[in-house]
RNA sequence: GUGCCCGUGGCGCAGUUGGAUAGCGCGUCAGACUCCGACUCUGAAGGUCGCAGGUUCGAAUCCUGUCGGGCAUACCA
């Protein structure tokens, strides 16, 4: 769990503090002030390789120019040994470093060593964390915009467990409720029409257009004839649920294994019912004094939780609402199951809800209440998808029946592509051109990553044929790799550990993608500029086992997105 | 009305614990393969970072105001 990035900073850190004190003691600089600054990776590599800014921070009150200080410091400074290799002052009073053989020959050793847990570090402590995702209504197939929850949650879920949380992946079944019921209404309403003629039934306003209703009471008709219109209304919708709602609930499940998610619980909301667990919940609101009757329905004071208004829990026909459900369940998340961080990953229309749960869920009155003793809840909220056909903007409804599902978009873009692409910031709208994103060719960034790890086996493959195995990296020597392409491939390398922690830190997997198309890019120049198959010994050696640190990576990188490393296209 | 998110070259986007000349991809233009995979690489053109103030050595980044776009504000989930 080496981090090269953190351990040069920290000793960078250290080299300057040393610097000051033998500075001070000469009596160079004012003894007693505190240096602070920064020491980080500047943008542009002529600046070095690392630049530290203490020289500027510390010119107040020092009161010295930060040119001035920097000179004093430099002086100072002793580099032997280190991970540094130079220092020079440029600019306003910037340290300029140059980092030594000694790192970069580390960071092919830590990839080495650790193989395919490279990248790993215990920045999470080994918290448990549930990420909750996708948990689209079974009322139908599921749509673009679960495309992205998916990959969204499924990558967020496999930074955290590569920074170090215990992670657990789940998806909740909203199996009850007036979704649920509506969708049952709506087979029968197709069911009947086919027992009775189209004009003979109406169809319910709100009920689900989609062709998949149509298909279900077709299929149900064509096993059963119309043997079930005997049946009472209310007898009849209940076994079209039966039979509709586990039926397309085994359909996301084998659409998600398509896209290669799969989750470690489907928790169905059903069992909180069946269990007596929302009853029991209600009860120890009401013990703890947070609800109230009024109008024949039963009321949160949520008012007294922090929120604008208070909310119904049961409504007046004795049925639970979605939120008195979702308490439960966050009781359960917390309480029962014992997570210390639950992370919710929802479509932004779900924001309204979003504030006044979390609201409702950090004060301690709910949460004594429940005997919620630990845990933070979180929301990821991601943007709307926008799909486009070129210039014509598709709609995307459960309810017109007019959506593009999950398994027809699987049907015209590869899974990788799909789930590259979706791994979008997830706070911005995304815009996806299916003309476009069907083209499986170089204008879809991931065939360029791919590519590179393709022409990396190739290489290796062909070397391997010329008797030429993949060194050690203690066999190598790695300063003959001194040129500007090795140097910055190496440093992009090195970032990785410090990449993930920061697209967890952020929830935000997407920065990996960005980071391993950086690394394609570097990896690409690299294998433009330096020749590596005919060298001389050393320098064959040196650039082909940077290569294979590269495809490593290039590996690792694409195992969080679920993008399959092809050996070739 | 109120709350949250987003305004960065023609298009799509990075960059926000404040750092040096604001980057990348696509597109446009000009180049590079007798050689490890041309699904690649090199170079050029293209910007008042929505607008206006403020904070300081320094602002795309922080603060205030303002304009534009999205989403939300149910006894739906």
């Amino acid at each position: 769990m080496s981090n090269l990035i953190y351990s040069a900073g920290r000793q960078l850190d250290k080299l300057l503090l040393d610097a000051y004190r033998a500075a001070s003691a000469e009596g160079l600089l004012p003894p007693d002030a505190e240096l602070t600054g920064v020491s980080e990776i500047p943008r542009d590599p002529a600046n070095g390789d690392y630049a530290a800014t203490h020289a500027m921070a510390a010119a107040r009150a020092m009161r010295r120019p930060p040119r001035a200080i920097a000179d004093a410091l430099t002086k100072h400074i002793e580099l032997g040994g280190s991970y540094f290799e130079s220092c020079a002052v440029a600019g306003a009073g910037f340290m300029n470093f140059t980092l030594s053989d000694k790192w970069y020959s580390d960071v092919l050793r830590a990839v080495e060593t650790e193989g395919s847990g490279y990248g790993r570090s215990d920045f999470g402590g080994g918290e448990r964390v549930m990420v909750e995702f996708v948990s689209a209504n079974p009322t139908g197939p599921m749509t673009i915009g679960n495309a992205r929850g998916g990959v969204l949650g499924d990558a967020l879920a496999s930074v955290l467990d590569m920074v170090g949380y215990r992670v657990h992946r789940e998806f909740y079944v909203n199996d009850a409720g007036n979704q649920v019921e509506l969708f049952g209404k709506s087979v029968e309403a197709r069911y009947m029409q086919l027992c009775l003629g189209e004009d003979a039934v109406k169809f319910p306003d709100d009920g689900y257009h989609g062709d998949d209703i149509r298909e279900l009471a077709a299929d149900i008709y064509g096993r059963e004839g119309d043997s079930l219109a005997a049946l009472p209304e209310r007898v009849r919708v209940r076994r079209f649920i039966e039979i509709g709602i586990p039926r397309n609930i085994g359909l996301m499940r084998a659409h998600l294994e398509r896209y290669r998610i799969r989750f470690d619980e489907w928790f169905p909301e059903s069992r909180l019912h069946e269990s007596g667990y929302v009853d029991e919940t209600m009860r120890l609101l009401t013990d703890g004094g947070l609800t109230y009757e009024k109008d024949g329905a039963l009321w949160l004071k949520n008012t007294e939780l922090g929120a604008d208004k208070d909310e119904v829990l049961r409504r007046s026909d004795g049925s639970y609402t979605y939120q008195a459900v979702d308490i439960a369940y966050h009781r359960d998340k917390f309480a029962a199951r014992g997570f210390g961080r639950v992370i919710d990953v929802l479509g932004a229309d779900h924001h309204g809800h979003t504030v006044r749960f979390s609201a409702m869920m950090k004060s301690p009155k709910l949460r004594s209440a429940l005997g919620i003793t630990h845990g933070e809840l979180e929301f990821l909220l991601m943007q709307m998808v926008l799909l486009k056909r070129g210039a014509e903007v598709v709609k995307v409804s459960k309810r017109t029946g007019k959506a593009l599902t999950l398994n027809d978009l699987l049907d015209e873009i590869s899974v990788d592509a799909c789930r590259f692409f979706f791994n979008a910031k997830p706070d911005t709208h995304l815009e996806f051109d299916l003309d476009l994103a069907v083209r499986q060719d170089s204008e879809n960034p991931v065939y360029y990553v791919q590519y590179a790890h393709a022409r990396i086996c190739s290489l290796i493959a062909a070397l391997g044929a010329d008797g030429c195995a993949v060194p050690d990296a203690r066999d190598i020597d790695v300063s003959v790799l001194r040129g500007a392409p090795e140097r910055e491939l190496i440093k992009q390398i090195a970032l990785l550990p410090e990449e993930a922690i920061q697209a967890a830190r952020d929830r935000d997997p997407s920065r990996i993608n960005r980071y391993v198309v950086e690394l394609s890019a570097r990896f690409h120049k690299f294998y433009t500029a330096c020749h590596i198959r005919g060298e001389r010994e050393d320098v064959l050696k040196a650039r082909l086992k940077l290569a294979d640190t590269t495809r490593r990576v290039i590996a690792i990188c694409l195992g969080v997105t679920g993008v399959t490393a092809p050996e070739r296209m």
